[in-house]
DNA sequence: CGGTATCCTTATCGATACTG
DNA sequence: CAGTATCGATAAGGATACCG
Protein backbone atom coordinates (compact mmCIF):
# COMPACT_ATOMS: atom_id res chain seq x y z
CA UNK A 1 0.00 0.00 0.00
CA UNK A 2 1.28 3.47 -1.27
CA UNK A 3 1.44 6.42 1.14
CA UNK A 4 -0.24 9.58 0.37
CA UNK A 5 2.84 11.21 -0.18
CA UNK A 6 4.24 8.27 -2.03
CA UNK A 7 1.06 8.38 -4.27
CA UNK A 8 2.40 11.74 -5.60
CA UNK A 9 3.94 10.25 -9.01
CA UNK A 10 3.86 11.81 -11.97
CA UNK A 11 5.30 9.36 -14.25
CA UNK A 12 1.82 7.43 -14.12
CA UNK A 13 -1.31 7.34 -13.79
CA UNK A 14 -2.02 7.86 -10.11
CA UNK A 15 -4.82 5.99 -8.23
CA UNK A 16 -5.21 7.88 -5.46
CA UNK A 17 -5.60 11.52 -7.65
CA UNK A 18 -8.55 9.69 -10.13
CA UNK A 19 -10.28 8.84 -6.52
CA UNK A 20 -10.04 12.34 -5.56
CA UNK A 21 -11.01 13.56 -8.84
CA UNK A 22 -14.36 11.49 -8.54
CA UNK A 23 -15.03 12.90 -5.10
CA UNK A 24 -13.70 16.13 -5.52
CA UNK A 25 -16.46 17.36 -7.64
CA UNK A 26 -19.98 18.67 -6.53
CA UNK A 27 -22.14 15.58 -7.47
CA UNK A 28 -20.88 12.22 -7.60
CA UNK A 29 -20.15 11.67 -4.23
CA UNK A 30 -24.03 12.78 -3.52
CA UNK A 31 -25.22 10.56 -6.44
CA UNK A 32 -23.39 7.66 -4.93
CA UNK A 33 -24.51 7.97 -1.63
CA UNK A 34 -28.39 8.34 -3.06
CA UNK A 35 -27.82 5.09 -5.06
CA UNK A 36 -26.55 3.19 -1.37
CA UNK A 37 -30.45 2.76 -1.44
CA UNK A 38 -31.35 1.05 -4.13
CA UNK A 39 -31.83 1.27 -8.09
CA UNK A 40 -33.24 4.39 -9.69
CA UNK A 41 -34.51 5.91 -12.62
CA UNK A 42 -32.76 8.95 -14.01
CA UNK A 43 -35.52 11.18 -13.07
CA UNK A 44 -36.54 9.97 -10.09
CA UNK A 45 -33.22 10.36 -9.17
CA UNK A 46 -33.10 13.63 -10.62
CA UNK A 47 -36.04 14.30 -7.95
CA UNK A 48 -34.53 12.60 -4.58
CA UNK A 49 -31.35 15.06 -5.28
CA UNK A 50 -33.56 18.19 -5.56
CA UNK A 51 -31.43 20.59 -6.76
CA UNK A 52 -29.09 19.16 -9.21
CA UNK A 53 -29.62 20.14 -12.85
CA UNK A 54 -30.35 17.14 -15.58
CA UNK A 55 -27.41 18.57 -16.95
CA UNK A 56 -25.10 17.66 -14.24
CA UNK A 57 -26.96 14.59 -13.09
CA UNK A 58 -26.54 13.27 -16.66
CA UNK A 59 -22.36 13.94 -16.59
CA UNK A 60 -22.02 12.39 -13.46
CA UNK A 61 -23.77 9.46 -14.20
CA UNK A 62 -21.77 9.17 -17.43
CA UNK A 63 -18.55 9.17 -15.35
CA UNK A 64 -19.84 6.94 -12.53
CA UNK A 65 -20.28 4.27 -15.39
CA UNK A 66 -17.14 4.93 -17.05
CA UNK A 67 -15.21 4.42 -13.90
CA UNK A 68 -16.96 1.05 -12.88
CA UNK A 69 -19.26 2.62 -9.79
CA UNK A 70 -22.63 2.40 -11.36
CA UNK A 71 -24.19 0.53 -13.98
CA UNK A 72 -26.36 1.87 -16.80
CA UNK A 73 -29.63 -0.38 -17.78
CA UNK A 74 -31.57 0.36 -20.43
CA UNK A 75 -34.84 -1.65 -21.07
CA UNK A 76 -36.36 -1.45 -24.39
CA UNK A 77 -39.89 -0.25 -23.85
CA UNK A 78 -41.93 3.38 -24.51
CA UNK A 79 -41.48 5.28 -22.32
CA UNK A 80 -37.91 4.56 -22.46
CA UNK A 81 -36.89 3.92 -19.08
CA UNK A 82 -33.19 3.57 -17.70
CA UNK A 83 -31.89 2.38 -14.58
CA UNK A 84 -28.87 3.69 -12.30
CA UNK A 85 -27.58 0.90 -9.64
CA UNK A 86 -24.23 1.05 -7.99
CA UNK A 87 -21.66 -1.91 -8.77
CA UNK A 88 -19.66 -3.70 -6.31
CA UNK A 89 -16.95 -1.26 -7.17
CA UNK A 90 -19.71 1.53 -6.46
CA UNK A 91 -20.58 0.18 -3.23
CA UNK A 92 -17.31 -0.58 -1.60
CA UNK A 93 -15.98 2.61 -2.26
CA UNK A 94 -18.65 4.12 0.10
CA UNK A 95 -16.98 1.93 2.92
CA UNK A 96 -13.75 4.17 3.13
CA UNK A 97 -16.03 6.94 2.83
CA UNK A 98 -17.75 6.60 6.05
CA UNK A 99 -14.73 7.00 7.90
CA UNK A 100 -14.16 10.97 6.27
CA UNK A 101 -17.63 11.16 6.89
CA UNK A 102 -17.17 10.71 10.88
CA UNK A 103 -14.19 12.66 10.87
CA UNK A 104 -15.92 14.89 9.08
CA UNK A 105 -19.19 14.86 11.77
CA UNK A 106 -16.62 14.66 14.61
CA UNK A 107 -14.60 17.68 13.86
CA UNK A 108 -16.59 20.04 12.06
CA UNK A 109 -16.85 22.28 14.86
CA UNK A 110 -13.47 22.18 15.29
CA UNK A 111 -12.99 23.57 11.93
CA UNK A 112 -15.73 26.30 12.18
CA UNK A 113 -13.97 27.54 15.29
CA UNK A 114 -11.00 27.46 13.47
CA UNK A 115 -12.06 29.85 10.88
CA UNK A 116 -13.83 32.28 13.42
CA UNK A 117 -10.44 32.75 14.89
CA UNK A 118 -8.57 33.18 11.85
CA UNK A 119 -10.82 35.82 11.01
CA UNK A 120 -11.37 37.64 14.48
CA UNK A 121 -7.22 37.62 14.52
CA UNK A 122 -6.93 39.67 10.80
CA UNK B 1 -22.78 10.21 12.61
CA UNK B 2 -24.68 11.22 9.87
CA UNK B 3 -24.50 9.48 6.59
CA UNK B 4 -23.51 10.50 3.28
CA UNK B 5 -26.87 10.79 2.22
CA UNK B 6 -28.10 12.87 5.28
CA UNK B 7 -25.04 15.41 5.04
CA UNK B 8 -26.73 16.55 2.12
CA UNK B 9 -28.56 19.68 3.71
CA UNK B 10 -28.84 22.76 2.39
CA UNK B 11 -29.90 24.84 5.27
CA UNK B 12 -27.10 24.86 7.16
CA UNK B 13 -22.87 23.98 6.65
CA UNK B 14 -22.06 20.89 5.92
CA UNK B 15 -19.27 18.94 7.48
CA UNK B 16 -18.56 16.68 4.86
CA UNK B 17 -19.02 19.77 2.04
CA UNK B 18 -16.62 21.39 4.10
CA UNK B 19 -14.23 18.46 3.89
CA UNK B 20 -14.35 17.71 0.70
CA UNK B 21 -13.57 21.17 -0.22
CA UNK B 22 -10.28 20.67 1.41
CA UNK B 23 -9.43 17.58 -0.05
CA UNK B 24 -11.25 18.18 -3.46
CA UNK B 25 -8.62 20.44 -4.37
CA UNK B 26 -5.37 20.15 -6.65
CA UNK B 27 -3.27 20.35 -3.85
CA UNK B 28 -4.30 20.72 -0.27
CA UNK B 29 -4.01 16.71 0.46
CA UNK B 30 -0.63 17.25 -1.10
CA UNK B 31 0.53 19.36 1.28
CA UNK B 32 -1.13 18.03 4.40
CA UNK B 33 0.88 14.31 3.92
CA UNK B 34 4.38 16.58 2.73
CA UNK B 35 3.85 17.92 6.31
CA UNK B 36 3.34 14.70 7.93
CA UNK B 37 6.93 14.15 7.86
CA UNK B 38 7.46 16.99 9.76
CA UNK B 39 7.98 20.81 9.97
CA UNK B 40 8.75 22.71 6.58
CA UNK B 41 9.85 26.22 5.92
CA UNK B 42 8.01 27.82 2.80
CA UNK B 43 10.69 27.53 0.19
CA UNK B 44 11.66 23.89 1.48
CA UNK B 45 7.99 22.55 0.83
CA UNK B 46 7.93 24.71 -2.45
CA UNK B 47 10.94 22.39 -3.18
CA UNK B 48 9.90 19.56 -1.51
CA UNK B 49 6.65 19.38 -3.88
CA UNK B 50 8.57 20.03 -6.49
CA UNK B 51 5.77 21.03 -9.44
CA UNK B 52 3.42 23.57 -6.99
CA UNK B 53 3.85 26.98 -7.84
CA UNK B 54 4.47 30.01 -4.73
CA UNK B 55 1.36 31.17 -5.67
CA UNK B 56 -0.65 28.11 -4.92
CA UNK B 57 1.67 26.79 -2.26
CA UNK B 58 0.74 30.13 -0.30
CA UNK B 59 -2.75 29.69 -1.23
CA UNK B 60 -3.22 26.32 0.33
CA UNK B 61 -1.08 27.36 3.39
CA UNK B 62 -3.61 30.12 3.96
CA UNK B 63 -6.38 27.83 3.54
CA UNK B 64 -5.50 24.95 5.71
CA UNK B 65 -4.49 27.41 8.24
CA UNK B 66 -7.90 28.85 8.60
CA UNK B 67 -9.01 26.05 8.64
CA UNK B 68 -7.09 24.50 11.59
CA UNK B 69 -5.00 22.05 9.53
CA UNK B 70 -1.63 23.75 9.60
CA UNK B 71 0.06 26.21 11.98
CA UNK B 72 1.95 29.08 10.33
CA UNK B 73 5.01 30.30 12.53
CA UNK B 74 6.75 33.59 11.60
CA UNK B 75 10.25 34.06 13.54
CA UNK B 76 11.61 36.98 13.95
CA UNK B 77 14.45 36.93 12.26
CA UNK B 78 16.72 38.52 9.48
CA UNK B 79 16.07 36.79 6.74
CA UNK B 80 12.23 36.00 7.57
CA UNK B 81 11.62 32.33 8.98
CA UNK B 82 8.57 30.94 8.81
CA UNK B 83 7.44 27.40 9.55
CA UNK B 84 4.47 25.53 8.97
CA UNK B 85 3.46 22.19 10.94
CA UNK B 86 0.77 19.75 11.29
CA UNK B 87 -2.13 20.65 13.83
CA UNK B 88 -3.31 17.58 15.84
CA UNK B 89 -6.55 18.09 13.69
CA UNK B 90 -4.25 18.26 10.76
CA UNK B 91 -2.75 14.74 11.83
CA UNK B 92 -6.35 13.46 12.69
CA UNK B 93 -7.66 13.94 9.55
CA UNK B 94 -5.42 11.79 7.49
CA UNK B 95 -6.39 8.66 9.65
CA UNK B 96 -9.52 8.44 7.72
CA UNK B 97 -7.40 9.17 4.34
CA UNK B 98 -5.33 6.31 4.64
CA UNK B 99 -8.65 4.61 4.12
CA UNK B 100 -9.52 6.26 0.97
CA UNK B 101 -5.82 5.46 -0.52
CA UNK B 102 -5.84 2.03 0.42
CA UNK B 103 -9.04 1.76 -1.47
CA UNK B 104 -7.65 3.15 -4.48
CA UNK B 105 -4.52 1.55 -4.63
CA UNK B 106 -6.77 -1.63 -4.62
CA UNK B 107 -8.77 -0.84 -6.91
CA UNK B 108 -7.34 1.50 -9.19
CA UNK B 109 -7.05 -1.79 -11.91
CA UNK B 110 -10.72 -1.87 -11.70
CA UNK B 111 -11.04 1.50 -12.60
CA UNK B 112 -9.04 1.79 -15.05
CA UNK B 113 -10.36 -1.41 -16.54
CA UNK B 114 -13.55 -0.16 -16.39
CA UNK B 115 -12.51 2.89 -18.62
CA UNK B 116 -11.19 0.75 -20.66
CA UNK B 117 -14.09 -1.34 -21.77
CA UNK B 118 -16.33 1.62 -21.88
CA UNK B 119 -14.26 3.38 -24.37
CA UNK B 120 -14.67 -0.14 -26.41
CA UNK B 121 -18.01 -0.20 -26.31
CA UNK B 122 -18.52 2.85 -28.19
C1' DC C 1 -38.64 9.68 -20.44
C1' DG C 2 -34.03 10.36 -20.70
C1' DG C 3 -31.12 12.57 -22.18
C1' DT C 4 -27.65 16.10 -25.39
C1' DA C 5 -26.22 20.76 -27.32
C1' DT C 6 -25.58 25.32 -26.57
C1' DC C 7 -24.28 29.16 -24.23
C1' DC C 8 -22.96 31.66 -20.32
C1' DT C 9 -20.98 32.52 -15.71
C1' DT C 10 -17.94 31.45 -12.18
C1' DA C 11 -14.16 29.15 -10.05
C1' DT C 12 -9.60 27.27 -10.33
C1' DC C 13 -4.99 27.17 -11.85
C1' DG C 14 -0.71 29.03 -13.13
C1' DA C 15 3.25 32.25 -14.64
C1' DT C 16 5.40 35.97 -13.49
C1' DA C 17 6.56 40.52 -11.65
C1' DC C 18 6.86 42.81 -7.61
C1' DT C 19 7.33 43.76 -2.25
C1' DG C 20 8.61 43.89 2.88
C1' DC D 1 13.03 34.41 2.44
C1' DA D 2 8.34 34.49 2.13
C1' DG D 3 5.17 35.83 0.25
C1' DT D 4 1.09 39.06 -2.61
C1' DA D 5 -0.88 41.28 -6.94
C1' DT D 6 -2.02 40.96 -11.45
C1' DC D 7 -3.36 38.88 -15.41
C1' DG D 8 -4.65 35.34 -18.59
C1' DA D 9 -5.97 30.50 -19.65
C1' DT D 10 -8.77 26.64 -18.72
C1' DA D 11 -12.12 23.88 -16.39
C1' DA D 12 -16.16 23.30 -13.78
C1' DG D 13 -20.88 24.36 -13.04
C1' DG D 14 -25.58 25.71 -14.44
C1' DA D 15 -29.99 27.24 -17.18
C1' DT D 16 -32.47 26.13 -20.76
C1' DA D 17 -33.88 24.71 -25.42
C1' DC D 18 -34.06 20.95 -28.13
C1' DC D 19 -34.18 15.78 -29.64
C1' DG D 20 -35.07 10.52 -30.27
Amino acid sequence: MSSLRDAHDFEQPCPIRDVLDRIGDQWSLLVLSTLESGTFRFNTLLREIGDISKQMLSRTLKQLEQDGFVTRTVYAEVPPRVEYTLTDLGRSFLQPMQHLVAWADENHRTIVDARAHYRASR
